[in-house]
DNA sequence: TATGAATGAGAATTCATTCAT
DNA sequence: TATGAATGAATTCTCATTCAT
């Protein structure tokens, strides 16, 4: 996350504003004026910074997508070969994300009705590669035997739900730290993929 | 489904413009115009049905709710006692809801901030009963000794969220019917639990 | 106020409904269904009563204005012909008129911009015949040398302020009875016509 | 009287249209369309210097008080101690203020239904302040022995009532000028008020 | 008489955005 | 860069009134 030093200060205010004003009322309940107000400027520096409303949704969008994709990369080559190592990798990395952003504020799910037709396929193609990454690696550990599910499509489905739906009621306050709860979600999601006791030990212990 | 009958005419057709529309943009994204004109009346005839955009808004949501719960209490009725055949009832109840009801236009997730108050409070009430209705069968699932995950909170979290994501990819076009998706959703919520695989067979067979 | 028994029972009903409505929130800030609600009727049959809202207004109007200038009338007759007894009636009239309806809800004073230009000279003419009927008693007492004002039309003039001014506080509750009222605005009123002492003494005495 | 220079152009101009429109057709039977019209600015712009309807309304209400209470303080200062011309000041200031502003477009007599609770409150009690100057000066009357009216309530009220109506007829092309009008009214209230010979004569000449 | 549905114009207000400086 | 004024379309909702039955 060493985004810092690079932008144009102001940027990342304004974004930080924007994201918490979208969680709260969604794009279209959200005004502009209340986004300048939250990041504390007038509404003309907001224009200097973006040229508008949705640029300003793109570029959070945009920006979630990276920090996300790029933890997903990270973890994965951190993981290895092991498809079991992998699937904790990914696992946790969504996790961490939904935990890290607020609710629907992130990747904004279902605001892609306020998406233009080029942003929306843009979208969708990265989206579509987060669905990969998953994908692949259910798919690795089918092959290898170690993933058992008899419908790996909606068991990748699955998993990616229940782990999206972190975000609903993650609370940092709460009982459990991020990692603790990661830990949990990757042990569900083994258990839903019907990963081979013998790889899940070790998968967990690796953790 | 033909609810008709009852309700004075053209509050169907206003319903069922309105779920479509918010469907499609959400609740701050569509606007009352957009609705009557999909419904086919003037503005002021929508007025005369419906007091405002928040009354239609919230019919929605409580006749989804309706449906939905009605639906639950009937399965739950018919599944007996057993705690994997009322699994079944609850997560086959589910996936019939979220492919009958278009996307996010069902529950509206993620509406709740047009919610006023008084009616996020019967909200929360009314979805906290659901929320009920699959730990109640969990818990009884573990207390019999056929449900043994050993994090039965968020196995239910898990099941609850895999289930709503139906929603969001059920095309009735598709290649699997309903029944044949809600079939492999339970199989895949059996496994979530780690229901006992003499218990499952038996559910499996059963439904 | 034999009114009753001749109105079609509504029609009086609905008359009250509108002056308080209007009384409370002026003719324009005030809604036929409102006006509609208080009676106890559906906007249809007040529509079966009335024509339109200004028809109401202007009924209401009338209505006052043939309650007070047929009690100045009244009044005037009884008083026969001296002009001190003849101004007590006159300010007694109008103290009891003022007292018996609400605030500005009886001549409309001030919401002459509702009212459709036939209807405003209608209204004019029979104002002024009001006007006429003080400044003739002014014009008599000064004549018979009994009033002495140097300014007899701005002493009319306050006359009937003072007079109008009481429906602006008066309340029933009060510790003095509309008579009551009524005796000290005739001792005023003949202060401001600089009366004579002896033919002043004589009224006060005779009402 | 130009207040300008303080005020940033266009509000001026707007309050100015908004007291005629309002003095017109009142409050309600105003549009805001109406107002940004005969000010000669679009509706946005109009929303641009005040936040509202009501602001426009209390704003001038306030700025009428403003002017009225600012003059009353500055006769009464003038005036010295003597009761009568405290009391010669304070007419004379209501004849000025009631001339200067239409009708009812200044104290905006009879919107109070359009008042929202704080405001309404605020202007109580400032007409409070108006009716206590008026108190104040007919008590030290009474105690020094200028005045000997017996209904000093009464009387007070009566001179406000009569004062006030002015600008129900006061038309600046008539015979009298405001300072001949005001001459007048001074003697009426000292006759209201029941002013000893000596005294009344001296504060006629005075002024 | 009586009724509830329907109508279309107009209400106040907010929106994202642009412009002149 | 930065600003506050300006814009005009669109928003939700209310109005007095009429119509079909």
């Amino acid at each position: 996350m060493k985004r810092t030093g690079a932008a144009p200060a102001g940027h990342t205010a304004l974004l930080q504003a924007a994201r918490e004003e979208f969680a709260e009322r969604g794009y279209d309940g959200t005004s502009i004026r209340q986004i300048a107000q939250r990041a504390g400027m007038s509404l003309s520096v907001l224009y200097h910074y973006y040229p508008g409303k949705t640029e300003l949704l793109q570029a959070i969008v945009d920006e979630a997508m990276d920090a996300y994709f790029g933890a997903c990369e990270a973890a994965l080559d951190e993981a290895g070969e092991d498809p079991v190592r992998r699937l904790a990798a990914l696992v946790t990395a969504t996790i961490r994300f939904r935990a890290a952003y607020p609710s629907k504020g992130s990747l904004i799910q279902g605001e892609e009705h306020a998406f233009n037709d080029e942003f929306l396929s843009h979208y969708r193609k990265r989206a579509a590669v987060g669905t990969r990454m998953f994908s692949d690696v259910v798919e690795a550990g089918l092959a290898s035997g170690v993933f058992r599910t008899p419908y790996p499509e909606d068991a990748r489905r699955a998993v990616i739900a229940m782990c999206n739906a972190v975000g609903e009621w993650y609370d940092p306050r709460g009982a459990l730290s991020v990692d603790e709860i990661a830990q949990r979600y990757v042990a569900l999601a083994l258990t839903v993929l019907e990963c081979r006791p013998a790889a899940r030990t070790r998968a967990l212990r690796a953790s």
